[in-house]
Formats: C-alpha cells, sequence, structure tokens
DNA sequence: ATGAAGTTTGACACCGGTGTCATAATGTCG
DNA sequence: CGACATTATGACACCGGTGTCAAACTTCAT
C-alpha cells in the first residue's frame, strides 16, 4: 500500500485505473469528472496521504498562494528585542493571510544591509508586503527599482514617490491631531515632542506635524528647543527626554512618536522626581501591550493592526489580480490612561 | 533587452550564445564551467534581473531551503492577542533561519480546528517547527501521525511520547526549583502555585512540580487549595488569585506558571489591599517585555528564545539531514526583580 | 603522430503537476 | 437511423530548472 517517498498523481492513478490526468482534474473537483471516479479517486488520494506537490503546480500555473513580508528591523543593532508593535502587525497579517487561503513567508532584513526582495523574481511568493518604520534614503531608491521591476507589492506606513496607492497607514497625521487636542482640552500651554521630525521616518513627521499645526492654531507654539530627536527605542527616548530636562526646557505635556520612546521618556521623568500626570502629561503612539502595563498606564494613540493587516492583505491581493488600489488611511484612536487625566 | 515576463535561463542562453544548461551550472557556479563563460553569463543574468525559479528548482532538487512554523495559539478565542513570548520565539527563529539560509513559512493554527501539517507532504517546506502551550489530548495522536508519515519535524515544549530526542525546551523542571529555592531563600513558608497543573500542559505540570518537590524538600507542603487552576492569560490569572483569596487560602508567596497568570495575579492581589512583595512576593516564568514594565516589576523565570529559536532550527536541519539528534534542555535563568526581595 | 587524461560543452530525460486537444462513450432529436 | 450535442477520459506538450551522459576540444606524454 505504501510506495517509498512520497505518493504522487500516478500512484493514485494506478490504483484508480484511470489515468493520471482525471486523478489530477478529480482532485481539483473539475466539473468534468464522473461523480463515481471522483470519489474513488479522493478515497485513494486519502488513503495514501497524497497532497499536491506545490512546487510543480505552482511551476505550472506560475504563482504561488503566498505572500512574503520582510520586516525591517528598527535600526538599532539590538539582538534580542524586536518592536512589538510589529510582530502584532505580523500577527495580524498572518491571520489575513490564511482567511484568503494564502501561505505567508516572513524574512527579517536589516535596514543597514544589502535587502533582497527577491521572493516574487524566484516565484516564491506572488507578492510582497514590506513592514518597517524605513530610513528611507536608500530604501526609496530600492521600491522605485521593485515597480520598475513589475514587482507586486505594498507598504506600511512608508510613502512611495509617485504611488501613494500602494501605501496602507494609520493616519499619522490625525494622531498627532488627537494628541494635541487632548493636551489642548486639559489646559496644557507647554508641549514637547520627542522623535525623528524628519523626513527619515515619513510616520513620525506626519505625527509630528498633526501635533504641531494643531498646537499652533490655539497659538501654542512648538520651538526647535521643545523637539528632541530619538529613535523607536526606550532608551532613545530615555536620553532624549533626559537631554530635555537637562537643558531646562520646561513642559507641562510630552507627546513620543512612539510607545516605546514614551516608556524610556516616563522613565526619565520619573528619575527626576516629576510626577505623572500632574507635572507632566505623556501620550504615546501605537498601543503596544506595555503601554497599558506601565505605570502610570500610558495614553495612546492605538492603530488598528487587525484591520491594518487586513487591509495590507486585500490591498496586495487586488494588485496581484491587477485591480486599482487607493492609498487607505486607517483611523487612529486616542486611548486614554493614567498618563493623563 | 527586456522580455516581456521574467527572464529564464534560456534567454541568458540566447544573449550568451551557450546552451541553457551551460547558464545552469554558471550560475551555480560550478567547477565544470569556463572561467570567462561565467563571468559572461553572470554578467547577463544581473542585467536582466534574473532570479532563480525556486518551483522549478525545487521541483527537481526535491527540497525547498524552507522551514514552516506552526504556531499555536492559546486556546482562548481572544482575536487580539497573542501570546507575547510566542512572539519573540517567532522573531528569533526567523532570524536563525536567515542565518542557515532557510526561507521560513508561517502559519497560525487554533488547537481546537483541524491542524494542517501539510507543508511538508506538499513540498513546501523540507521541515516544520510546532510551537505552543499544547493542549494534548488530540495533539498527541497528531504528532504520532506525522512520526508515521516521516514528517520531519521538532517541537518546542511538548514532548513526543517515545520520542523525545524531537523535543527543544527549557527545563521546566529546574525553572520550578529555582522559583522554590528563592521563596525558601527569603524565608517563604507559604506558597501557592497558580497554572495547569495536569497533563494537558506538559509544561506547566514540570514546573510545577520542580517547584513542589523543591519545597517539598524543605518540608513545605503544598496542599490542594493552594494549588488554583489557570491557562495563559491574564484573565485567567486574575480568576484565579481572586478565588484563591475568596476561598481564604494565606500565603506568603506565589509562583505563576506564566508571565501572564502572574500579571493577572499581581492585579488581583493588589485590588485586595496586598503588598508586593511585602505581604506576597510573586515570581513568574518566560520573562516577556512586560513583566519588566509593570509595577512592581515581575521576578521571573527567564527562557533563552534566541538559544531556543537556534537549537530548534539546527535540531529540525540535522533531523532533516538524516543525522541524530538528542532531546536539547535549555537552562532556565532567575530574574529578580522587585516583585521578590 | 597517437593514445590517454583533462576540460568544457550540449543534448536530453526528468521532477509532478496543469491545460489543451483529440477521442471514445453516451444521449438526443428530427 | 444517422447527425449532432454532451459527457468523460486519455495522450501529450509544457512550466523552468537540474543531473547524467556523450561528444568535442585541449593538453601532454609516449
Amino acid at each position: 500500500m505504501k510506495t517509498k517517498g512520497k505518493a504522487t498523481s500516478f500512484d493514485i492513478a494506478h490504483f484508480a485505473g484511470v489515468s493520471q490526468s482525471t486523478v489530477s482534474r478529480a482532485l481539483r473537483n473539475s466539473p468534468l469528472v464522473n461523480e463515481e471516479t471522483r470519489r474513488k479517486v479522493w478515497e485513494i488520494a486519502k488513503k495514501l496521504n497524497y497532497k499536491v506537490d506545490k512546487n510543480a503546480s505552482n511551476l505550472r500555473t506560475q504563482q504561488s498562494a503566498t505572500l512574503a513580508i520582510l520586516l525591517f528591523e528598527d535600526p538599532t543593532g539590538d539582538e534580542s528585542q524586536i518592536n512589538p508593535f510589529f510582530l502584532n502587525m505580523l500577527g495580524s497579517i498572518t491571520r489575513a493571510c490564511a482567511k484568503e487561503g494564502y501561505d505567508l513567508l516572513v524574512s527579517f532584513q536589516s535596514i543597514s544591509q544589502d535587502w533582497r526582495a527577491e521572493y516574487e523574481d524566484s516565484h516564491r511568493a506572488d507578492g510582497i508586503i514590506l513592514l518597517g518604520y524605513g530610513d528611507y534614503m536608500d530604501y526609496q531608491s530600492r521600491l522605485q527599482n521593485l515597480l520598475a521591476q513589475d514587482t507586486k507589492f505594498v507598504c506600511w506606513g512608508a510613502k512611495v514617490e509617485g504611488r501613494p496607492d500602494l501605501t496602507v497607514s494609520c493616519d499619522n497625521y490625525g494622531g498627532g491631531e488627537l494628541a494635541a487636542q487632548h493636551f489642548i482640552s486639559s489646559g496644557k500651554k507647554q508641549c514637547v515632542f520627542i522623535g525623528d521630525a524628519s523626513e527619515h521616518s515619513p510616520e513620525f513627521l506626519m505625527r509630528f506635524k498633526g501635533f504641531k499645526d494643531t498646537l499652533e492654531q490655539k497659538s501654542i507654539s512648538l520651538s526647535e528647543r521643545n523637539i528632541a530627536n530619538a529613535i523607536s527605542t526606550e532608551e532613545s527616548g530615555y536620553h532624549a527626554t533626559h537631554s530635555l530636562l537637562a537643558n531646562n526646557v520646561k513642559f507641562d505635556s510630552l507627546f513620543a512618536a512612539s510607545d516605546l520612546i514614551a516608556i524610556g521618556a516616563i522613565k526619565a521623568l520619573k528619575e527626576a522626581g516629576l510626577k505623572i500626570p500632574e507635572d507632566v502629561s505623556v501620550i504615546g503612539f501605537d498601543n503596544i501591550a506595555a503601554a497599558n502595563y506601565i505605570t502610570p498606564s500610558l495614553s495612546t494613540v492605538q492603530q488598528n493592526t487587525t484591520l491594518a493587516g487586513q487591509m495590507l492583505v486585500s490591498n496586495l491581493l487586488a494588485l496581484i489580480k491587477g485591480e486599482q488600489i487607493t492609498e487607505t488611511l486607517l483611523p487612529p484612536k486616542l486611548i486614554i490612561r493614567q498618563s493623563t487625566s
């Protein structure tokens, strides 16, 4: 009964006394095949524990029912920790793929290194999802490259020059607005922003702009002194806040471009003997799990990762099918916890 | 220059004026091919942005340079949250795969549902990594099934009946010992355990046994009343602790089978007005990120996820190569934070 | 010059499916 | 009953590589 190695459709054909073509059709429930033959074929297939060889099948059909995700790590050389926000995204993308019947190839890429998006070229995947806070200097030109090669891909967060329709992102500008509005309505007057307000981090820049513009509408200015640079790590947030305090910058409210930064900031504030939220209100961005666990718990702008994953996948699939897709902006939501109130 | 669709080795052969066979050899740096021809082929390949079609290649060679990971979710129906410990494992496994030149297919499986491990059968992957706190009733029989089909796989944490060599796990028993020793050396007398101390959760059971045995050596007994059932979620830990308190069980130290449980427990203890660690010391298991963020920060038994990922991958690769592998037990490490001291 | 050994190359079968086309079997209708 | 549509099946080319084998061409020693 059990042949050596894996069973092939020829084995089934042999046992069923039909041709291999018929087996192939029967297994894919083609209407061309007789009901009884179909049942017999299925039965034998099950008995032999037969599974279609995806390589052969994909080779013939020229598609893979697989998507690839390239996860760009934060520019820290830090070996152990991955931004939990992206892990959440990874989880929701995996789920979305499963729902659509696609497999998912995962790959981590160091931004600094030469990254390879050859999954599609090599027919491993039908399309690619790019995920990461990018440092876009070199990145942008590579995206152009992908476009030129007609590779199907969608990006999280990062705008693609000239092709905004390939982007799924949270409304970062709107998120910045929410933070500012909350500070304004609680009577805060002296705000600071911590993050990278440059083109290197498009998302951070948008958050900053939404924050700043809204404040300025209420005549609250955000001077250079009130902006501290940080990348998305706890240490970086800690140091940035530390230097603000060291420079004697006065502030009653702090908006961090990400939760990790905010967590570092809170640590620095506590160490300086400042009370949160009495002395300083703090708002982060992402709503990672830790935001709920720290003391005080962190108010933050939540990104809907479940929806984001679904949109990335469905947009990519539409793109693969050749459909037009439009840029997707997901609404952010302010979660109020103890760090403001 | 640019042909329609992706370039094939025939295209290169045509431009280089050699046969397709030679192109194939040249691209794989076979010593059989002349140095000059090789350079010419590579040059043209680069110009055409040629990438080997993995489907064709895998079909012929009957291997995929890909591993698959099946991530079993916790038995909560909870849509949004994935146990952060497993996400960490996922990250380290991804890195380990990349280091070995393998791709990784990720798939989430609900334990309750019929899970499919057909990645190897369908030649999508050369081997499979199973990851999850399992409910092993049905699980075990399926593992036997995989064994019978000669599928290459390794498991995290779950012992495979009769084949312990397929397991990579933390020394859970030793971890339980560490927790008990720490309580003993800080003079605790009344301990409780929260988790699932049954065969349904082998890891939890081992943690429990190590804990209990060590306590009993010092004549500290752990009666039925001092054990509360919980699955690995915050809510479950919260409720379990709540019911201990409601039952008037007296204790000065609490060992939770996972950090999530411990976090729930701490919440319940705080609500009951108990001080940590003065009234009750708490130790968790896993060292997830949140353990460091909560107040008080959580002492916990750390599992080395980086090493675990590497071992899972290297063991699986050895298994695929047909080598003998032995069960791997990773040493746990007690991290002391504010919740004990 | 000639046979042996070494180097480089091309022809061709093969991996295991899928899709097209021809053919056989059965049914329908004027 | 013959023409024709319908249904079910088999033969075969094909996807794009890899591996084997034989052949062509060098090089070198005899």
